[in-house]
DNA sequence: CCGATGTGCAACCATCGAGTTGCTGGCAAG
DNA sequence: CTTGCCAGCAACTCGATGGTTGCACATCGG
C-alpha cells in the first residue's frame, strides 16, 4: 500500500503539481466540455504548441487526471474524476484537522486564561 | 470583486500554486500541530535557512493559507483553515462537474450506439 | 504506392522559483 | 547603553519547467 501520510509525497503531490498550472487547468476544462479530445485538437483552442500541450497531458496523465487511449493514428483524452475527487477529499480532510486542532488550542488558551485571572 | 470564474485565475490558483511544494505543506503541518510559531522556530525543524521559510510564510499568507501576527518582536504565524476548506469545495464541485458531463456523453454514445445497430 | 495528417522524441532557450549568503534595522533583556 | 535575537530586504546561484522548433515514424485516404 501507499502509506500516504498526510504531508508526505505521493499521489496527492503530482495531482497538486498537476493543478498548480493554469494552461493544465484550461486543458482540463476544455476536456471535460468536450468528453474527448486529441492533443491537436486541444492546441487549437490554446495559444501554445501541440507539443505543448502533448507534454501537459503527459503530465495530468501521470497524476491520473486523465487517461489517453489509442485510436488508430490518433490519441483520444478523457478526464478522470476520480482522482480528483480523492484529492479533494483529502483536502477536506485537512482542513477538519486543522480545525480540530485549532479549537483544542484555543480551549487550552481559554483554560490558562481562566486560571491567570480568576 | 474577483470574479473568480471556475478554471481562471484567482484565489484558487494562489492556493494550488502554494500546496503545490512538499516544503510549503510540510510548513503548514508543522504550523497545524503547533498552533502559532515563528519562521526561526519552523527553520529549526526543517532542512532549510530561516529566510527559505520566510519566503513560504509569504506565499501561504499571499494565497489566505496561514496568517501572522506581530508579538514584540517576533511575528508568529498560525493556520488558516477557511481557505483551504474552500478550495476543497471548489475541487469537490469541479469532480462532480466532470463527473455530470461524463454521465451525459456516456449516455449520447450508448443512444447512438443503439441507433446503428438495432 | 504516395501524399497528408497526427504522434513521439530530442535539443534547445528563457523564465520562474527555491534556496543561499550578507547586511541593516528594531526590539528586549542585561 | 550595549549586547543579542529576530525579522526584513537585496543580490546571487542553479535546477526545474513551460515553451519552441525540427525531424522521424506510423497511419489513413486517394
Amino acid at each position: 500500500m501507499t502509506d500516504e501520510r498526510q504531508g508526505s509525497v505521493g499521489v496527492v503531490d503530482s495531482v497538486l503539481v498537476a493543478l498548480a498550472d493554469n494552461t493544465r487547468r484550461e486543458l482540463l476544462q476544455l476536456l471535460a466540455a468536450q468528453g474527448e479530445a486529441t492533443a491537436t485538437t486541444l492546441a487549437e483552442s490554446l495559444p501554445i504548441s501541440r507539443q505543448a500541450v502533448a507534454k501537459h497531458l503527459a503530465v495530468l496523465d501521470a497524476a491520473g487526471l486523465v487517461s489517453g487511449s489509442r485510436v488508430g493514428r490518433e490519441v483520444r483524452y478523457a478526464v478522470k474524476p476520480a482522482t480528483l475527487d480523492a484529492t479533494a477529499r483529502w483536502m477536506t480532510m485537512l482542513a477538519a484537522d486543522w480545525d480540530r486542532r485549532l479549537a483544542k488550542i484555543k480551549h487550552i488558551a481559554e483554560a490558562a486564561e481562566r486560571r491567570d485571572t480568576p
